[in-house]
DNA sequence: TCAAAAGTGTTATGAGTACACCCATGG
DNA sequence: CCATGGGTGTACTCATAACACTTTTGA
């Protein structure tokens, strides 16, 4: 059965992918492999096909690309202007990703010609494209001053000057380090290791771990990480 | 030209119509007019044509059912579930519309069976309307904890314990008068007027409109307009 | 021994919250 | 005159934010 004289149309799926490594926020970008515009930096993204879901379909291309499995992803929007592809109208179904650079080791940059990117020095992107990362930006601060979301983006262990430059690189600012410091142990949420941290400073900086079970009951909290979020959120 | 060898799909919108009358925050909804489900109580909706955005769509679906434009109206989700639709894979596109049901006065209820429901006791609905509409109201009491998004849905003069009456709806509980009025007055979005509305009330409480201007200026910021908004975001 | 980053403590201000009374009016 | 809802004021608590010094250690 069908419903009759409606307009069928392609379904892309394309994904924000941010990553960081230890220093900076990044990222993943792959250079277009169809025409038009092939070889020019592009979102990773791929067709929707006609038995998986959008978060299977998500999954799937997230895979292909970094080999990653698991990772954070998260429906932004979906954008349908019908003239943003020009070759035929696609509506775009735009996910967004959170993972820990140094987890993601692959060879499939070759097959995809990916690479990360600084968001400052990242290249002019194709399509929609820039709307789409523009948006992601803006809830991923918005998102995570109120949610302790950017602990995806980290590896199991870290220290907490590491997780200060992550906050400090997603709002593109600094923060009172004793300020900081207090707010994010007194969520409960990080559990101190014995081993430092002795690469980045002389002295050594603590590891923590996430306490998992309390960043899961937290994770929909209203907690506020981000001092006078306005300044930040448009 | 066309991408070759990719799966063509029929995509919805659907409404998700919030209103309030004064009182009682209400839901649109309408019976389908389709085989299957004919009959059963579902969101307005309907199919996303050829030359048409997702905007465009979801205010032509709007203005059909209510004969209004230029309302409130915000992109939800995307569902895409291969088998939400019994008929054909359909993708859903969501908007959630905010509207003062007093400026709403159309007959087009007879063409399309429309009607107000209180949200206690609205109708099970049909497909996965029923996760769409707890994902819309999960969105807007996190979103009215923040923006002043619920003036959408007042009319132009309105009292404050109107609009106390619409917070406590949309939060399904009750708030402290004094520091609700405070904590409303102290944003500056709102202009007293000098007449009263002597409707609801024997003293009558004062009338106050909106300042459109800050209001604009506001709509981005982070405010707190609710105590505890933990407490009600799951 | 010194430079560089980690780590800790105090205070002032303002927002949030709890709470109780007076006011105006129509019936 | 009184019941009903509207409107205001105060004091306490707690989170936030501003700010400076000591500690550790590798070079």
């Amino acid at each position: 059965m069908r419903y009759s004289g409606q307009t069928h149309i392609l379904t892309a799926i394309d994904c924000i992918i941010f990553g960081f490594d230890g220093n900076d926020i990044k990222l993943l970008l792959v250079q277009r492999a169809l025409k038009p515009e092939k070889g020019k930096w592009s979102l990773m993204g791929g067709f929707l096909q006609q038995d998986e879901s959008l978060e299977q379909a998500a999954d799937r291309i997230l895979k292909q690309l970094t080999g990653l499995e698991g990772v954070y992803l998260e429906q932004l929007k979906t954008f349908g202007d019908p003239h943003r592809d020009p070759v035929e109208r696609t509506l775009s179904v735009v996910y967004f990703a959170l993972i820990d650079i140094h987890q993601y080791e692959k060879q499939i940059n070759d097959e995809y010609h990916a690479e990360w990117f600084l968001l400052k020095d990242k290249p002019r992107l194709i399509f929609d494209h820039e709307d789409m990362l523009a948006l992601a930006q803006q809830k991923l601060r918005y998102k995570a001053a109120l949610h302790p979301i950017l602990f995806e983006l980290l590896p199991p262990k870290f220290t907490i000057p590491q997780l200060q430059s992550l906050y400090e690189g997603v709002y593109d600012t600094t923060f009172d380090n004793r300020n900081f410091s207090r707010k994010i142990l007194s969520t409960g949420l990080l559990v101190k290791q014995k081993e430092k941290d002795k690469v980045n400073s002389k002295k050594g900086a603590f590891y923590y771990k996430l306490d998992k079970k309390k960043y899961k009951a937290k994770l929909g909290a209203f907690l506020n990480f981000i001092p006078n979020p306005d300044k930040f959120l448009q």
